[in-house]
RNA sequence: UGACGCGUGGCCAAGCGGUAAGGCAGCGGACUUUGGAUCCGCCAUCCUAGGUUCGAAUCCUAGCGCGUCAGCCA
C-alpha cells in the first residue's frame, strides 16, 4: 500500500501538471546545477527539494549537474561534498551525474554554428571598452566596431582563439543581438573567453571557456530537460536563455521558471561571507554547528526529514522570503518528538544532598524512555516499539540538579525547588528543602533535602499535589560531559541590510560551553545519536567526542518553555 | 527617473470574481511525574486611490513600495 503523501501545491508544480496534462510532456526531467565553488547551504536546500522533490513526486528524474565553465575558481573537493550533502539530504540520481565540461565540445561546435549564421561574432575590444559600449540602465549602448565582422573572419578568429593563438583576455565571442535592448543581458553578451587555467576534469585541453547564459540553455536541451528550475536573479536572463536556443540546433527547448531563493534571519548566506567566517576563524569551520551550511546543520544534529519538512513548509514563491529560524527548530522537534529517547541531563549542576539517606544506599529507578503520547506517535508514524522501553537509573544520596531549578528568593509561579518547598525529581521521590550551604559571595552551592519514603518512583499516595518536577544525575554515578549551546550567529534579522559591517553584528554568545553530568547510559551513546534531555531540549553526541576524552553533546534546538518565556518577561 | 519581477496578519503562505486556508511566532486557558507533547480559544479584509460588477484579495487604471540587472561570475 502507498502512503498518500499530500505536499502543498505551489505555481511551479501547477505549471508541470498543466503541461503533464495538455501532453506537452511525458514525463518531468530538471536538473539541479551547482557550480562547485563552495559548500551547499540552507538556500541550496530549497532548490534542491524542490528540484528533486518534484521530480520524484511525478516520477521524473532529476540530473545531478555541476556547472563547471570557470575552471579558476571550481574545485574537485567540492563536487565531494556537494553530492555527499545531497545524499545526506534524502536524494539521489542514480546514473545522472553529469558536469556541463562533458560538453565542451558540443558547445563549441554549437557557437560555430552562431556565427555561420551571423549570430555571433568575435570581439577585440577589451573589457573596459566592451563595458563602455554597453551603455546603462537608461541609455542604449553603441554597437561595437567589430560586430559586422564578416563570418569567415570571425571563424577564423574563433578557431584561434581555441587554438590557444591569442592571450588571455584579448578577445571573446559575443552574440549579435541587440546592442539597444532595454534588457542589459541581451546587449550582446560574451558567449565565450580566453581563460588559461587548468580546469578540475578537462585539465588544459582547452584555454576558452563558454559562459553560464550560452552553456546552461544548451546543457539544459541536451539532457532533455523540461522544466529549469532557477532562481528569481535569473530571471533577466530567460530572453538570453530562450534566445540561445532559438539559435542554435538542440533537440528541445527547456522552459525556465524562476522561483525566490531561500532567506534564513539571523545569518548570512553569501559565498564569500561564509568563507570569510571561516578563514578568521570567527567559527570552527565549515560544519560549525553555527553555519548555516549543510554540513553545518548536519554537525548541529538536524536530520535530513526535518530540512525537508522545513522546505516544504516555507513553500515555494516568487516574492522574497525571510524564514525565522523558529520553524526550523520546530520541523526538527516535529520529527524527533516520536524517535528521540528522553535522558536526563544536568546542564549546570547544583549539589543536593537527601540528609535522611543512607550514606551508602544506591536504588535503581526505572525511568521510561519516551512518554506515552510519543509512544502513539511513534505508531502513527510507523517506528515501532522503542528499544529499550525504559532504563534504570542510579539514585543516591547526592545528586545534581539545574542550578535554574533553585532559588532562595523565587518570583510567583515559580514550581521548581526553593527554601520549605517541595519537589519531584523524576521517576524517583518527592524532596523537601530543608537549608541551602552558601559561598562567601552568598552563592547557593549545595541544598540539602529530606525525602519522603512513600513517594517512590514519584508519587505521592496521599494525593497532595507537586507541580515541579526536575531532572537530576546521581552525584557518584553521573558522567562528566561537555555540553554545547548554540544560538544564532547574528544578533539582528538581517545582518546584510545593516548600514554596520556584518562581523559587528555577530552574536557573541552564539556559542556556549558547559561542563555537565549526564546520566550514566549517556556514557555509552554513539557519535551520531539523538536525544531529548528532558526538559531542556534535543541533543546529539558530537563527533568530538571521540577525541575529547568525554562525551560531548550539541544542542539541535531547545524545547519550547512556557517558563522560559515568563521569565525572560 | 530603462527593463523585468514582486507586494495577503510579526515571518512564510493558500486563494484564480462569490464574501480571507494552514504553519511559525505571540496572547489566554485546560491538562501534565518533561513549565515538553496534546487540546481549546484569540490574533488580517488582502500596499494606496479610483473604476468595472449584484458582488473583487482576485478584473481594469493610476500611483506607491521593494527586489534584480550595466562580470571576459554563476
Amino acid at each position: 500500500m502507498t502512503v498518500e503523501t499530500t505536499t502543498p501545491t505551489n505555481f511551479i508544480k501547477s505549471i508541470i501538471e498543466e503541461d503533464l496534462r495538455s501532453g506537452k510532456h511525458k514525463t518531468v526531467i530538471t536538473r539541479f546545477p551547482p557550480e562547485p565553488n563552495g559548500y551547499l547551504h540552507i538556500g541550496h536546500a530549497k532548490a534542491i527539494c524542490i528540484n528533486f522533490g518534484l521530480a520524484k513526486e511525478f516520477g521524473g528524474r532529476c540530473n545531478m549537474r555541476f556547472d563547471d565553465t570557470n575552471p579558476a575558481k571550481e574545485e574537485t573537493e567540492f563536487v565531494n561534498s556537494i553530492q555527499n550533502d545531497i545524499r545526506w539530504l534524502g536524494f539521489e540520481w542514480g546514473e545522472h551525474l553529469y558536469f556541463c565540461s562533458d560538453y565542451f565540445e558540443r558547445f563549441y561546435e554549437m557557437a560555430e554554428h552562431l556565427i555561420k549564421t551571423g549570430k555571433a561574432y568575435v570581439e577585440d575590444l577589451t573589457a573596459e571598452e566592451i563595458r563602455e559600449h554597453r551603455g546603462t540602465l537608461t541609455e542604449p549602448g553603441k554597437n561595437s566596431p567589430h560586430r559586422d565582422r564578416g563570418v569567415e573572419e570571425n571563424l577564423d578568429l574563433f578557431r584561434r582563439m581555441r587554438a590557444g593563438e591569442f592571450p588571455d583576455g584579448a578577445r571573446v565571442l559575443r552574440a549579435k543581438i541587440d546592442m539597444a535592448s532595454p534588457n542589459m543581458n541581451m546587449r550582446d553578451p560574451t558567449l565565450y573567453r580566453i581563460r588559461r587555467a587548468h580546469h578540475h576534469r578537462t585539465g588544459d585541453d582547452w584555454c576558452i571557456y563558454p559562459m553560464y547564459d550560452y552553456s546552461h540553455p544548451i546543457n539544459d536541451a541536451l539532457e532533455g530537460v523540461t522544466h529549469s528550475l532557477c532562481s528569481l536573479e535569473f530571471e533577466n536572463h530567460r530572453p538570453l536563455y530562450d534566445w540561445v536556443l532559438d539559435n542554435v540546433p538542440v533537440p528541445c527547448h527547456p522552459q525556465q521558471i524562476e522561483f525566490a531563493r531561500l532567506n534564513l534571519t539571523y545569518t548570512v548566506m553569501s559565498k564569500r561571507k561564509l568563507l570569510e567566517l571561516v578563514t578568521t576563524k570567527t567559527v570552527r569551520g565549515w560544519d560549525d554547528p553555527r553555519m548555516p551550511t549543510l554540513a553545518g546543520f548536519r554537525r548541529k544534529g538536524y536530520t535530513p526529514e526535518s530540512i525537508r519538512d522545513f522546505i516544504e513548509t516555507v513553500g515555494v514563491g516568487k516574492a522574497d522570503a525571510w524564514i525565522d529560524p523558529s520553524i526550523l527548530e520546530d520541523a526538527l522537534r516535529n520529527d524527533l518528538n516520536p524517535k528521540a529517547p528522553r535522558m536526563m541531563a544536568v546542564m549546570r549542576p547544583l549539589k543536593l544532598v537527601i540528609t535522611n539517606w543512607p550514606e551508602d544506599q544506591v536504588e535503581e529507578v526505572e525511568v521510561p524512555c519516551f512518554p506515552d503520547d510519543a509512544l502513539e506517535l511513534r505508531t502513527e508514524r510507523g517506528l515501532g516499539a522503542p528499544e529499550p522501553a525504559s532504563r534504570k537509573v542510579p539514585f543516591g544520596r547526592e545528586i545534581y540538579i539545574e542550578q535554574d531549578d533553585f532559588m532562595l528568593d523565587p518570583p510567583k509561579k515559580f514550581f521548581r525547588l526553593k527554601p520549605g518547598g517541595e519537589v519531584r525529581l523524576r521517576r524517583a521521590y518527592i524532596v523537601k528543602c530543608e537549608s541551602v550551604v552558601q559561598d562567601d559571595e552568598g552563592r547557593v552551592v549545595e541544598v540539602h533535602c529530606t525525602y519522603d519514603p512513600e513517594t517512590r518512583g514519584g508519587n505521592t499516595p496521599d494525593g497532595r499535589k507537586v507541580q515541579g518536577t526536575l531532572h537530576w544525575a546521581s552525584a557518584r554515578h553521573g558522567v562528566q560531559a561537555e555540553i554545547r549551546l548554540y544560538e544564532p550567529l547574528f544578533s539582528v534579522e538581517r545582518p546584510d541590510a545593516e548600514k554596520r559591517d556584518y562581523r559587528e553584528l555577530i552574536n557573541p554568545d552564539s556559542l556556549t560551553v558547559l561542563q555537565g553530568v549526564v546520566e550514566p547510559g549517556l556514557g555509552q551513546a554513539k557519535v551520531g545519536e539523538r536525544f531529548q534531555f528532558e526538559r531542556q531540549g534535543y541533543f546529539m553526541v558530537d563527533s568530538d567526542s571521540s577525541t575529547a576524552g568525554k562525551q560531548v553533546f550539541n544542542r539541535i534546538a531547545p524545547l519550547r518553555s512556557g517558563w522560559a518565556k515568563q521569565a525572560g518577561k
